[in-house]
RNA sequence: GCCCGCCUGGCGGAACGGUAGACGCAGCGGACUUAAAAUCCGCAGCCAGUUGGCGUGGGGGUUCGAGUCCCCCGGCGGGCACCA
């Protein structure tokens, strides 16, 4: 059947067809002249504000099917909101800086910014075209120095709040990309984009203090009741609250600069268990032992090249060195346990020094056997006799009573955890203490496409933050790419400057930030996106926080945490009054399609969706040599696989709304979903299906349309009608509300099914009044997600119209018309469904009962059995339990 | 290894603890047509010849009644991963 790509599919040629290619951009340009979409920064109306956001797009060169999503889910949600009476905001924008830019200014010398915008212009018109009611006067791009002259600004306002720091640290430097990595961006020992193992480095850095929030980001997690509860565990888990305790462990002889080494650990009530002390290869101490001993030395920078990479982290072989110091035990008099360096100790956590107990730790255990180090168990398991208790390849972590463990002996886990911490305290070695696996922020990318970090270096005066006045520090218009390296760095005037404070020649900080910086505050920005400040402080008291941001799961810790600290801190400087940002979360599945190769054995290549045809029989050829074609998995749409399928040749051919329709049709939309080419098309015809329903109803009557010509009398075809109809606005209204866009659609289905068995049906009765109103119903309730066919309908049905659909209130139903004039209620017999019978609405219990009795099939099941007990449910179901 | 989620016809999926499989896709039969497409009408969980039996991954339990609640097991998917 091989149709045409550039075609649209054939219709039915003796009926109207609705021409989408005609209504779609009238539509568009409809509803920007009449500024359907606009609200104020600080609107007076009166009206309920609802902020409705879909993460922004990063301007890649076109928008693909996941974009297509997610703006569709949002559009619904903007358009049914708004419908239902709320102020509704929708604004778009661009996440304009990053990397993807700098690598086209690299390979086709175009400067980033070109790039970025002819990609942002194309994008647009293509959003543009998908009919979203965004409202197009906010938008901006991060890369707009309007935009990231506010960032500096704020940048510096967290500066001064004590927000922002700088330090010397341990790094993850990516050396693919040639710039510091956050731990975030880091998976799996690589960096997120390059996959390049990563390398630890120590650089001097720009850091925000997001652990000085860590208690109040964890605790908040809790409020958040409209976001998914498996993104709020991945936060809380990244943010690792543990509680434990910090001791300092002496060294038996003391070293010129060390006494000692400090510790962290959540199970102080084994150190009796104690066998060896631990230090990161990264720790102070292990440095100084490494300047006099060059084996450990050696063992250090084997540590360093292994590092994080995967070698080391698959076989997770456990190595250390032996120092050869000893420290003393905090609780046992003369007692000294030796100091090593060991590959698994982490500097990033705690204090970077763990001490040892084999017994209840798997990690040490293996240390220990390997290296022949002693395991004493001090926690029995309940039950366990201590004279035989050992442990032998697994450390016991469950709880029991302590034993070998002096004043501890006889406590459980939790009384022991307390009465060592309490010792520890007396002694004055050591306190209880929280610790966070939450890293502060480091936000310092060696790039050149990004916002610039608004200080300046002194040689006099140190640090200098660039004077408010003096902002934004704007990127240079002549940014090349032509060597390695941040080109802000090798510019050859861009960082000259003369210091402020002083006067004297000073260097610009040629560190950008993190682009995850761009997107903590757009939002807030979008609220006033012309105000000379960051925010306009009454815009963001309207409109924030957002009521419904959507998005993809893989943003789920980064882009939403640094967002949820960002907030924080722009209030703690006075730019806004509330914490969270996001005040409900979607998070949407993927959208996945058929994989294809050509069969021409080992090296078939993948080939797109456009360049394969399925023929009658099923199966798939390749469209321009006819050759057999391997079908493969279906999955996630990837240029690699090339499995994707581009939204502008889809809505080229179906139009915009048959794509809405269809990607809200398939499935619950947190789900991954299969873009299929028959599911598409089934979209398509039902939308000339339901166009010839409006067609079908016209507006010859339109002067006598809805509530004004009801005719006195309604027949039963009416009155069914009117019910499905009003049932309809119900479920449609509830399934908008939660997100159940498929349900919706089976609904509006259901609909369009009895307004068409109705036109088949005799006009008698005010049944032409009813199926009118069921049209005009249809219409609206479609409207959120097929908005342009919507209005195309509307223009059938009242050409006359003073209001656009997307103008209108969204319909009530009439509760009258909910309940049924007769229910069908479900007789069983011992719980199975033996018959049903039909009576009036709440009809008495005895009655129905009887009924039931003498319903035929249920009369044989209760032949000769006694009825012990009789359930009943009204208006739903009656159940006989029987006996003999 | 730990944590989370999911498992319903050929497929995507519906289903306040109350008639399982709505609705769509694919399929089958029919009408229209020279024919096809489109459109319209109808059928459709499985087994048994129509009033029967079996059915929501498997096993148990609670209940008058379980896809739904509880326990155990299995499978699939995802997240985290030497966090002391």
């Amino acid at each position: 059947m091989a149709v045409s790509i550039t075609e649209s599919p054939p219709v039915a040629a003796d009926v109207p067809r609705y021409n989408f290619r005609d209504a779609e951009p009238r539509w568009q340009r409809a509803w920007a002249e009449r500024g359907c979409f606009r609200v104020a920064d600080v609107p007076t109306d009166g009206k309920p504000k609802y902020y409705v956001l879909e993460m922004f797009p990063y301007p890649s060169g076109k928008i693909h099917m996941g974009h297509v999503r997610n703006y569709t889910l949002g559009d619904v949600v903007a358009r049914y909101k708004r419908a239902r009476g709320f102020s509704v905001m929708h604004p778009m924008g661009w996440d304009a800086f990053g990397l993807p830019a700098e690598n086209a200014a690299r390979e086709r010398g175009v400067h980033p910014a070109t790039w970025t915008r002819d990609n942002i212009d194309t994008m647009r018109a293509e959003l543009q075209r998908m009919g979203l009611s965004l409202e197009w006067e906010r938008e901006f791009a991060t890369c707009d120095p309007e935009y990231y002259g506010h960032q500096q600004k704020l940048f510096l306002d967290f500066l001064r709040a004590g927000l922002v720091e700088r330090k010397e640290s341990w790094v993850n430097w990516d050396p693919v990309d040639g710039t510091v990595l956050a731990n975030e961006q880091v998976i799996d020992g690589r960096g997120w984009r390059s996959g390049a193992p990563v390398e630890k480095k120590q650089l001097s850095q720009w850091f925000f203090k997001i652990t000085d929030y860590a208690s109040d980001l964890l605790a908040a997690l809790d409020t958040l009741d409209r976001w998914p509860e498996r993104v709020r565990l991945m936060q809380a888990r990244w943010i690792g609250r543990s509680e434990g305790a910090r001791l300092t462990f002496l060294l038996e002889t003391p070293e010129q600069c060390f006494e000692g080494s400090e510790v962290y650990t959540t199970r102080p009530d084994t150190l009796f268990g104690m066998s060896f002390l631990a230090l990161a290869p990264e720790h102070p101490l292990s440095a100084a032992v490494a300047a006099r001993d060059p084996k450990a030395a050696a063992f250090i920078a084997e540590c360093r090249s292994l590092g994080t990479s995967e070698a080391a982290i698959e076989t997770a072989e456990k190595q250390g060195y032996d120092t050869g110091l000893r420290v003393k035990h905090p609780f046992i008099e003369n007692a000294t346990f030796p100091v090593w360096i060991a590959n698994f100790v982490l500097m990033e956590y705690g204090t970077g020094a763990i001490f040892g107990c084999p017994a209840h730790d798997q990690r040490d255990l293996e240390f220990a056997r390997k290296y022949r180090l002693r395991v004493v168990p001090v926690v029995l398991p309940p039950g366990a006799d201590p004279a035989t208790f050992d442990v032998g390849d697994e450390a016991y972590v469950g709880p029991g009573s302590l034993f070998n463990s002096g004043f501890l002996d006889g406590m459980d886990v939790e009384a022991a955890k307390r009465a060592a911490i309490a010792e520890l305290e007396r002694l004055r070695v050591g306190h209880g203490e929280v610790n966070w696996r939450l890293r502060d922020w480091g936000v310092s990318r060696q790039r050149g496409w990004g916002c610039p970090i608004p200080v300046l270096h002194c040689e006099a005066c140190g640090v200098v933050p660039v004077p408010d006045d003096q902002l934004p520090v704007t990127l240079p218009d002549d940014l090349m790419f032509d060597r390695p390296g941040n080109p802000l760095d090798y510019h050859p005037t861009w960082k000259h400057v003369a210091c402020p404070v002083c006067g004297k020649p000073a260097r610009r900080e040629t560190d950008t930030c993190d682009t995850f910086v761009d997107s903590s505050w757009y939002f807030a920005r979008f609220c006033s996106p012309q105000a000379d400040e960051p925010v306009m402080r009454a815009a963001v008291d309207h409109w924030m926080p957002v009521d419904q941001y959507i998005g993809g799961i893989e943003h789920a810790i980064l882009h939403l945490l640094y967002s949820r600290f960002f907030t924080r801190g722009m209030k703690q400087i006075g730019y806004l009054d509330v914490e969270e940002p996001f005040a409900g979360l979607f998070t949407q599945g993927m959208v996945t399609h058929e994989s294809y190769r050509s069969a021409d054995g080992q090296n078939g290549m993948w080939l797109s969706p456009e360049e394969v045809a399925k023929q009658p029989d099923g199966s798939v050829t390749h469209r321009a040599t006819g050759e057999p074609v391997v079908v493969g998995r279906v999955e996630a749409m990837s240029k690699s696989k090339r499995n994707g399928v581009d939204p502008e040749a889809i809505i080229a051919r179906y139009g915009a709304d048959t794509a809405r329709w269809f990607i809200l049709s398939d499935n619950p939309p947190d789900r991954d979903m299969e873009w299929t080419e028959a599911g598409v098309a089934g979209a398509f015809r039902f939308t000339q299906r339901v166009f010839r329903l409006a067609e079908g109803v016209g507006s010859a009557d339109a002067v006598g349309s809805v509530g004004r010509a009801k005719p006195a009398e309604l027949g039963e075809a009416a009155r069914d009608l009117r019910r499905v109809t009003h049932r309809t606005i119900a479920a449609v209204s509830e399934a908008l509300d939660s997100f159940a866009f498929n349900v919706a659609v089976a609904r509006l289905y259901e609909l369009a099914n009895a307004i068409a068995d109705a036109e088949r049906a005799i006009d008698a009765g005010g049944l032409a009044w009813a199926r009118r109103e069921a049209v005009e119903m249809l219409t609206r309730l479609i409207a959120p997600m097929m908005p342009h066919l919507a209005e195309e309908m509307y223009l059938r049905l009242r050409p006359d119209a003073a209001q656009l659909v997307a103008e209108f209130p969204w319909p009530l139903a009439e509760p009258d018309l909910l309940t049924a004039d007769t229910v069908t209620i479900a007789v069983q017999v011992m719980g199975k469904l033996r018959g049903t019978v039909t009576a009036l609405p709440d009809a008495p219990r005895d009655d129905v009962l009887a009924a039931a009795k003498t319903e035929t099939n249920v009369a044989r099941a209760l032949e000769g059995k006694r009825i012990v007990k009789q359930i009943y449910v009204p208006n739903r179901i009656v159940n006989f339990v029987v006996a003999g």
